[in-house]
DNA sequence: CTAAGATAGACAACGTCGTTGTCGTTAATA
DNA sequence: TATTAACGACAACGACGTTGTCTATCTTAG
């Protein structure tokens, strides 16, 4: 079709529509008390879970050095969203697990996402947004956490 | 509705289509005898445009400091992408300009997305990729160029 | 049971890329 | 003509990733 529009404008709308909500989320996160937290750290309490995990193992689920996790997760400890503890059963470990205020966080951020969906539907309508996301799964691979962000992007 | 998917996992589908977009981009970049251009170097040279620009107006343009505008430049420069030469009429000036190379970076980079669009369009069908254009426009910020990516993710 | 190897995490050194601050040169302006 | 503003270069610094090394601990082969 000659009225297609260019092809590099379908990336830069799919960045800028998850910038948006990112920045959105944010946003409301500051908020509703939680001023400190940053796009990454959604995500790496997300990888680390309930059950809380290791700085190797959660190096592995991010695709990062175990060095690099155990620096996040410092900057974690530091915020008061994880704390660790030794694993009684492998002295060597150390378990990092979400403090309640880690768990607020994520908490908050799925009923925030949640409430920006309903925005956007609004806008472009019910059946369209449930298309759209349709349509991504077609062409996203299924695995939803290796998604190395960091440095990927560089120079 | 109760079987709408969680709200998060819209902004995951979008970064990785994305990121799946760029990826494949870059690839057949490598292909056909672009093997060192990183993501950023696209969207830098977009920047810069057939006239050149300047340090300065380039950090303006992507949102940083004209250092960093600098650097980036010093890369594009050691890449062979291109080349900077003082200006006549004001020679504190020294204008980038895109070499014949980095206008080849340009011009395949627009057909390949031209290709990985029809790829798209053939899974999803050509009037859904449309309109999924057409409802993140509705969404999505008008200017394309301030991506801020560097350093926006991070912790 | 013990010795060898593997694994967890801490620490250090380094590279990249962003920042701010400073400075000399050159334009623009009062 | 003197002051102010802008461009580009250089240096120092911080954030965040990497690899390499070291000790402590667990696992496993003999």
């Amino acid at each position: 079709m000659s009225n297609d529009p260019p092809g590099f404008e379908l990336p830069l709308r799919l960045f800028l529509g998850f910038r948006v909500l990112i920045d959105e989320l944010h946003a409301e996160l500051a908020r509703q008390g939680h001023p400190h937290a940053r796009p990454m750290h959604g995500f790496v309490m997300q990888a680390i879970g309930i059950e809380g995990t290791t700085a190797v193992e959660l190096g592995r689920t991010l695709g990062v050095s175990k060095q690099a996790a155990g620096k996040t997760i410092e900057t974690l400890e530091r915020l008061g969203y994880v704390e660790r503890a030794r694993d009684p059963r492998d002295t060597r470990r150390k378990i990092v697990r979400l403090t309640p205020s880690g768990v607020d966080v994520l908490v908050r951020s799925a009923r925030i996402f949640d409430e920006l969906r309903a925005r956007w539907a609004a806008v472009i309508g019910d059946e369209r947004l449930r298309e759209l996301e349709t349509d991504l799964r077609k062409v996203t691979p299924p695995d939803v956490f290796r998604l190395d962000v960091p440095g990927w992007f560089g120079a």
